[in-house]
DNA sequence: TCGTGTAGTTTGATAGTCAAGGTAAAAAGT
DNA sequence: ACTTTTTACCTTGACTATCAAACTACACGA
């Protein structure tokens, strides 16, 4: 097997490794994947427009209304009105959507800890070095 | 911002790339992340019972059987009996499936060539043990 | 053989998703 | 200024994903 297979391999396991926990996570608190994600870029950008939201999460405005209807009723994020463009509508946390998201960026952090437990300080500051530049080239 | 915050931000980042080029994808061929998933799964285990299937996707069995009906009736997989277990059924690729895999393996690489551009052959190794360590302490 | 556990299915309820169509407002063209 | 086009959001209809709970058939141990 060719390097490229292998580390392809372990990209994908990592990555099934974060979505199973954050699947597990979530779903101990009632949420769903996309509402929290949601609230994780909210939590990010403080007001954002919907389009702007629906465009980060790779959705169609359409859903990302019935998603903020639901977390809007849960009392996660407010709506208020765009004051320079009045078609657009700026979605926000409210206090209780910012007091989950620290939480759950808490519990991010954690699992950062957890699993780099075994890291030296060299191999983690590659590890960041090497994901800087994964990112850019995304 | 401390350096553990630093790494789940760039962790965080790394995985919502992954996930939307993979939500892309997918798209395209009319499939959705739940039967890519289960899929690329079958593409490596070659035949495995519902239960097994169900446990290494994370979702009940429940759920199982009917994203299952799907793609057998799309022709993706074939289920068959249990030789020694009647109460258990197998579940694997059908040769349509297997190519579908085949592609989408293909892609994955292709993925893992285009963001590790940027890196020397020294980080592209250090960035494989690195992720080694990382999926064992899971 | 009888009771308990297990594998898979079915059902009912809730969410996520898109495409398509609708409304109102902004922007562009004339 | 007026018309046309584009944009932002909402609504609807159809389909998929998901779980919990109830159900069937089988396995396994006492």
């Amino acid at each position: 097997m060719s390097d490229t297979n292998k580390l392809t391999q372990l990209i994908v396991e990592f990555f099934e490794k974060l979505a199973s926990w954050e699947h597990c996570i979530v779903r101990d608190k009632g949420l769903t994947l996309p509402q929290i994600h949601a609230l994780e870029i909210l939590g990010t950008h403080k007001a954002l427009r919907m389009k702007e939201l629906a465009e980060r999460m790779g959705v169609t405005t359409g859903t990302l209304t019935v998603l903020a209807d639901r977390l809007e009723k849960g009392g996660m994020i407010r709506r208020k009105p765009h004051k320079a463009d009045r078609r657009s509508i700026l979605v926000e946390l409210t206090d209780q959507g910012q007091v989950l998201f620290k939480e759950h960026d808490e519990l991010h952090n954690q699992l950062t800890r957890d699993i780099t437990v075994g890291l030296s300080d060299t191999e983690r500051k590659m590890f960041a070095d090497i994901l800087e530049k994964l990112n850019r080239e995304f």
